[in-house]
RNA sequence: GUCCCCGUCGUCUAGAGGCCCAGGACGCUGGCCUUUCAAGCCGGUAACACGGGUUCGAAUCCCGUCGGGGACACCA
């Protein structure tokens, strides 16, 4: 009987949810998901200079709009609780005393500026960065210098060896022992580093698979060695491919806008066309393009993750976006263009059965939540301002006449409907002989001051008897 | 530089030896529809990095070259 699945997202809260990040915890959360496993949300917040309770919330309100919920992790305590590694100092300390005891780690005394020096002489001498290792100075040492304090140093076995895992996305992948050092496990303060507090916590919160993107391959062997120092079977592990900028570069937060996941709420992109976008980056099933969540929870496996590194394309995002905007039922759109809307001044109470029709009329023409609401401005607006342009070639002498009449005949109408609309310009301009343009067009530069909207019924419809009178009226009065 | 990973249309990808002189999607583009703009529908454009093997047969397997990315901290 295999166990429950395990897995877990394990950001560290330096800032904003990345889309990286958020496309790791959209994989892990559905391999939990469709093998009825355990999603966990471990907060790794050991870097003291960046770690701010600002961005916990950040990443809990990204994740939290995503969709994509914990089962254990902050605010949801389970058993292995707590899910702030600052608040798991007392285990690292255990099993690193162990380690020492068992002559597996060390103490080293060796001072950040000795290394440092020494890294720069080794890199100064061989010309090439990043040549340095730790030369094991204090290894074996015996004694306890005054006034200095210790880090706690992993001890690599001695004479060849490599250590191997087999990627659950990348096949298998080795590294000789020769290529690692004697790495720092944890600070002079006892706080751990990456990966030393990732092994314990991923063993002790019983983690039986880890997903995490492919910048950490290589960090998968020191914690392999962990594992294997402990005597302890090793999660398995699936590294997913990077996302990159229009640079080709790993998207970073530093150069890259568009990595925060908040930016495309802000922008008016859903939520739904968010994640469906990013997990197309880098899996996928056949040809399908849109997907929905219940989908993805249905089909989601590592045998179908890339291996190759994908480029962010905001034209794909703009498109999966309005594909949502016209799969979604349109009371869910209407409710988060409400935001939009009242950002620009216009205030309109969700639930108002204007808002709905917006939706229908704009949703085949928008292709985010703000183009909507910029299209939808002038709708809840009394008056328009007229484009000059517009005006000039279509309220003109010979069309005046035709708009006069659908004045009339709208007003008349007992039944403001958009079909009902439609007829009347249609048989005003049978009536008159010319084609619908002739009369659809400056009825349209009239109700909305340009050229372009909606269907010319839906669109009065959307105005309102009223504010279509006033409007047309304002028109005609223009010499 | 060292180590690790990767290499199919501009981009995201399908493809697990013959179904592929390579399919879908975005983009771009021609047309249809049409009261405008969209949307929709139909069509076009464009790729297996290169060179060697293995095989009756390779985008698919192996090797090399080249190219791209990632990691090389008392960050995660």
């Amino acid at each position: 009987m295999a166990p429950v699945p395990r897995v877990r997202f394990a950001p560290s809260p330096t800032g904003y949810l990345h889309i990286g990040g958020a496309r790791t915890a959209l994989f892990n959360y559905l391999y939990a998901k469709r093998h009825g496993g355990v999603f966990i949300l471990r907060i790794e917040d050991t870097d003291q200079e960046r770690s701010t309770p600002e961005s916990v919330k950040a990443i809990l309100d990204g994740l939290t709009w995503l969709g994509i919920d914990w089962d254990e992790g902050p605010g949801k305590e389970g058993p292995v609780a707590p899910y702030f590694q600052t608040q798991r100092l007392e285990l690292y300390k255990k099993y690193a005393d162990q380690l020492i005891a068992e002559g597996k780690a060390y103490r080293c005394y060796c001072t950040r500026e000795e290394i440092d020096a020494r890294r720069a002489a080794v890199e100064k001498a061989t010309g090439k960065p990043g040549t340095y290792k730790y030369e094991g100075t204090c290894r074996d040492r015996k004694d306890i210098p005054e006034g200095r304090s210790a880090v706690i140093r992993f001890r690599m076995p001695e004479g060849e060896g490599q250590v191997t895992f087999n990627d659950k996305v990348l096949g298998p992948i080795t590294k000789q022992y020769s290529d690692l050092d004697d790495w720092v496990m944890m600070r002079a303060d006892g706080i751990p580093l990456y990966n030393y507090g990732c092994v314990i916590d991923d063993r002790t919160m019983d983690i039986t698979l880890v997903g995490r993107g492919q910048e950490h391959v290589n960090s998968t062997f020191p914690q392999l060695m962990l594992y294997q120092a402990f005597g302890w079977k090793p999660p398995e592990f699936a590294h997913f491919p990077l996302i990159l900028g229009p640079d080709r570069e790993k998207l970073s937060k530093r150069k890259h806008p568009e990595a925060d996941v908040m930016l495309h709420k802000r922008n008016g992109v859903l939520a739904e066309a968010l994640s469906n976008y990013v997990i197309r980056l880098g899996w996928s099933h056949g040809n399908d393009e849109v997907i929905s969540r219940e989908q993805m929870v249905e089909w989601f496996d590592f045998d179908h993750v890339g291996t190759t590194s994908g480029v962010w394309s905001p034209d794909k995002l703009m498109w999966l976006n309005q594909q949502w905007l016209k799969m979604l039922p349109p009371a869910v759109v209407a409710e988060q263009l409400v935001n939009f809307l009242a950002a620009r001044d216009v205030q309109v109470k969700a639930g108002d059965p204007r808002l709905e029709r917006v939706v229908m009329a704009f949703r085949e023409r928008a292709k985010t939540l703000q183009e909507m609401a910029d299209m939808a401005l002038k709708y809840f607006q009394h008056g328009v301002a007229l484009d000059e342009k517009a005006a000039t070639k279509h309220l003109t002498a010979e069309s005046k006449p035709l708009l006069t009449q659908v004045r009339e005949q709208v007003a008349a109408l007992p039944q403001w409907s958009a079909a009902a609309l439609d007829e009347v310009v249609k048989k005003v301009s049978e009536q008159a002989g010319v084609g619908m343009g002739k009369v659809a067009q400056p009825v349209r530069v009239a109700a909305t001051g340009g050229t372009v909207s909606p269907g010319i019924g839906e669109t009065l419809e959307l105005l309102g008897r009223e504010e279509t009178l006033h409007r047309l009226d304002a028109a005609l009065a223009r010499p």
